[in-house]
DNA sequence: TGCCTTTGGTTGACAGTGTCAACAAATCCG
DNA sequence: CGGATTTGTTGACACTGTCAACCAAAGGCA
């Protein structure tokens, strides 16, 4: 029989489920993971990871929890300049550059098929440390504008500017779009477009603008 | 053994399975659809269904393919009236209706896991003719400010509007948005105040602003 | 230190799924 | 009408998540 807590690369059993989890997961996505294949993976048997996780939701919950504490981490890693209007549409690549660097980890977070949050009340903690960092960028602008930030506007202001993000990289990464018959082009620029017109939804002047009143 | 091709309320089986599929993805979501459940319901043997789907991702394939068709009805249902901007908006709201009434719907179109679209060449006609329908409304908003609409720029702001939508309503269906701490005013008016602003973002007079300029 | 309890692993079984394969009845068509 | 095709049934297989029992190692405590 197997020691027990033997080391797998270093880590021990349950870290090394998530880690292996996490790498199914990152190449095939949620659906294709398999605890039996996690199992095997490390070279254990199939029931072994059910001694760190009481369930493959258990495990999921998890990983999803790691995933959201690492999008806000990354919402909040640029630094904060005196420009809260230009901070927040760096805090846009930011989101971007999240969702495109892992995407099969942001679909699973917002895929629709997570394990039940009242379960797993710690899994969405990450998601809410991401809106309060989208709150705080607006309320930086509203305030560098010496307009009003109530709490109401801000959350209306910070839930477009999420649901526009959102748009933008889960609308790409579809199927879907895939099949359209765009020019290369047109999709290269599509997000930092689309960026320039989110923010000028907010306010913010970006530049250029094609449609809104001024000609590129 | 049963009589070949018996009427299942009218129906025959395949037409029957697909029927018994829909209503399953309908209300349990996709992830949720087996193929004996199907044959369970409509009691025929396990295997029947495959007699008319070669596989569960053909039959799916047939779901997604009929549920983008409804789609781009959708999009395409409201009537032209002479101010083309204001028919952009009316198919914003009824793109929000159609994924508002069949959620679980939605999710599997744009979700991710549908069966490659490269095998199934059908599958997505209803996407492309759904976008057709929003550079429609784009050209003729365009057209009506005689403002120049190469195809570039209807392009980009077909894709935008449809991004846009699509941000709103797949976000406000994840779990991460519904445990995070908002007003239920806010969340009850969102919709409408998103529409609000990616009409501003393509340059459409929709009223109040919050942030743009005006005040609200 | 020795014994009891807990932890963490192994093995086997079960039910459910998609799919493969063989068989048989019904239907089609020349 | 007879052979071919279509359409259904039945059974098997491999895979999955989970239940259950067993056992060794580790931990705790008198």
């Amino acid at each position: 029989m197997m020691a027990r807590s033997a080391a797998h690369a270093g880590l021990d059993l349950r870290e090394a489920c998530l880690a292996e989890a996490l790498a199914i997961i990152s190449t095939a996505g949620a659906e294709k993971l398999s605890l039996r294949e996690v199992a095997r993976r490390l070279g254990v048997s199939h029931q072994a990871p059910y001694r760190h996780f009481a369930s493959r939701d258990h495990l999921l919950a998890e990983i999803v929890r790691g995933a959201f504490a690492d999008f806000a981490a990354a919402l909040r890693s640029p630094p904060h300049t005196d420009a809260p209007a230009s901070d927040l549409l760096v805090m846009g690549m930011a989101y971007v550059g999240f969702a495109t660097a892992k995407p099969l980890q942001y679909r699973l977070m917002f895929g629709g098929t997570l394990p039940d949050p009242r379960q797993h009340p710690e899994m969405m903690q990450g998601a809410r440390d991401a809106f309060d960092v989208l709150r705080e960028g607006i309320e930086r602008m509203l305030a560098g504008r010496s307009e009003p930030h109530p709490r109401d506007v801000v959350d209306r202001n910070a839930l477009f500017a999420w649901s526009s993000l959102h748009g933008v990289v889960s609308l790409l990464q579809t199927d879907a779009i895939g099949t359209l018959d765009l020019a290369p082009q047109t999709r290269a620029e599509f997000t930092l477009l689309a960026l320039q017109k989110v923010g000028a939804a907010l306010g913010i002047d970006t530049g250029n603008q094609e449609i809104g009143g001024d000609t590129q």
